[in-house]
DNA sequence: TCATTAAATTGGTATAGACAACTATACTTT
DNA sequence: AAAGTATAGTTGTCTATACCAATTTAATGA
């Protein structure tokens, strides 16, 4: 378990052994550990020294450390997902509800100067523009417009459009989809908004740009979109 | 600069002075800082005090080591702030404006349902309510009311809301904030709203409320916000 | 039996020292 | 001039010890 000749450090290897532990399930979630003056006896070893490789696994969320209790194994954190990038499809399948779309056009068209700028693109470069009705159990949600890069998904049709284009990239196309910047303000409806969305005049939407990348930092897509604010509430968990 | 007496821990202490050396730019990005053992027989301390104070500023990435070298102040990077909990003051400075505060009322109040739901406490518990208007270059910006649990912010006063009520848990109190729900929706202004943000009837508004939790999952305050839409963007950055 | 007190256990902080691994520089040898 | 060598300074690892603070457990007493 711990060899002290090694080159490697003992800290380290202490680390290795509990994450593996940890990994096969040896050490279940609530778990609580052997204490650290234990440790240090069993493997002759210095307290310190152990404390060093638990420390590290804390740091990680691996472990939890209370004072006069001892050291757990955390439990998993299920929250984690609900802080990360969700399409609308499966951000309305969390709240249990039916997404489904309304194409409204779908073209081929040259970028105008705030879509080229976005995608990292020269202006009047082809960019497919796709207008969306999002709705959720059969209401309209939201008014949505897509620019995405031609070129980074040349076989793009409108059949696609139809289901959610996230998975369509990252399971067909193999794109990995790596951040978004995300903004977002209120205003009140405008004459389009309202004709799709069906709420009355002066009614407040929340707008919604996202401006997506991938993993090595290409510009994928830029969105906008206006919810209903009577119907739509956004919800994020930031950490730390 | 360091007090043993304090019950503040030495490498704490140490800790938050490198902070706020590196915040006010004492200590620019790529400097070389004095060695641990200089720092260790400068301040009369352990050469492994340092080290615990140290490590942590590397594990939150704001300092790097370098075996033989020594240890340096990191590179920033700003995207990093602005994907984290930000609070309105360290938002504006971003933004590159002076953020001010006018109080509204400072209250001992009973916690009613949904504010003692949001900090775990039982109904009528004691909770502080703070009621500002947070200005951006003397600009109106957003009326904020803040429920803080009274039991884990004895000491608190009007004074301390002047300034930045996430400075004072952070460093004074040394309490470590963890993560935050945060949700969003647009409205219509209500008449407490309009007086105090000096919009027309009818303007749309960026209600936000916020809740957010110690590292130990404690919740720490329950926040609403309602930010003036014409004035008002608010800009996150979602990694996968 | 129940509540109180005391002791034991646990993680948190801090010290002092030692040696290893690595880097940069100055100096010596080839 | 180039290569090798010594040296001082840096972080990395590890030990042994000590006391503190929070919590649990055992002992005590009414």
């Amino acid at each position: 378990m711990i060899d002290k000749q090694s080159p490697m450090p003992i800290y380290f290897q202490l680390e290795r052994s509990l994450r593996s532990q940890i990994e096969n399930n040896t050490l279940k979630p609530g778990d609580l550990l052997p204490s650290e003056r234990e440790y240090a006896e069993q493997l002759d070893i210095s307290r310190m020294t152990v404390r060093q490789a638990i420390t590290n696994l804390v740091n990680e969320g691996l472990l939890t450390r209370q004072k006069g209790r001892g050291t757990f194994v955390a439990e998993q954190k299920l929250e984690q997902k609900l802080s990360g990038l969700t399409s609308f499809t499966e951000d309305m399948k969390v709240r249990g509800m039916n997404p489904a779309n309304t194409l409204l056009s779908f073209e081929l068209v040259p970028a105008e100067t705030k879509v080229a700028e976005r995608l990292h693109l020269k202006q009047h470069t082809p960019v497919y523009e796709i207008k969306r009705i999002r709705l959720a159990d059969d209401v309209p949600m939201a008014l949505e417009t897509v620019y995405i890069s031609a070129n980074l998904v040349k076989g793009l049709t409108e059949a696609i459009t139809a289901s959610s284009l996230y998975r369509y990239i990252e399971e067909d196309l193999g794109l990995q989809i790596g951040h978004a910047v995300q903004s977002m303000e209120a205003a009140i409806v405008n004459e389009q908004e309202r004709a799709h969305l069906l709420v009355q005049k002066g009614a407040p939407v929340l707008l919604i740009e996202r401006n997506t990348f991938l993993k090595d930092g290409t510009p994928l897509e830029y969105v906008k979109s206006s919810y209903r604010a009577d119907r739509y509430k956004f919800t994020i968990d930031i950490n730390r």
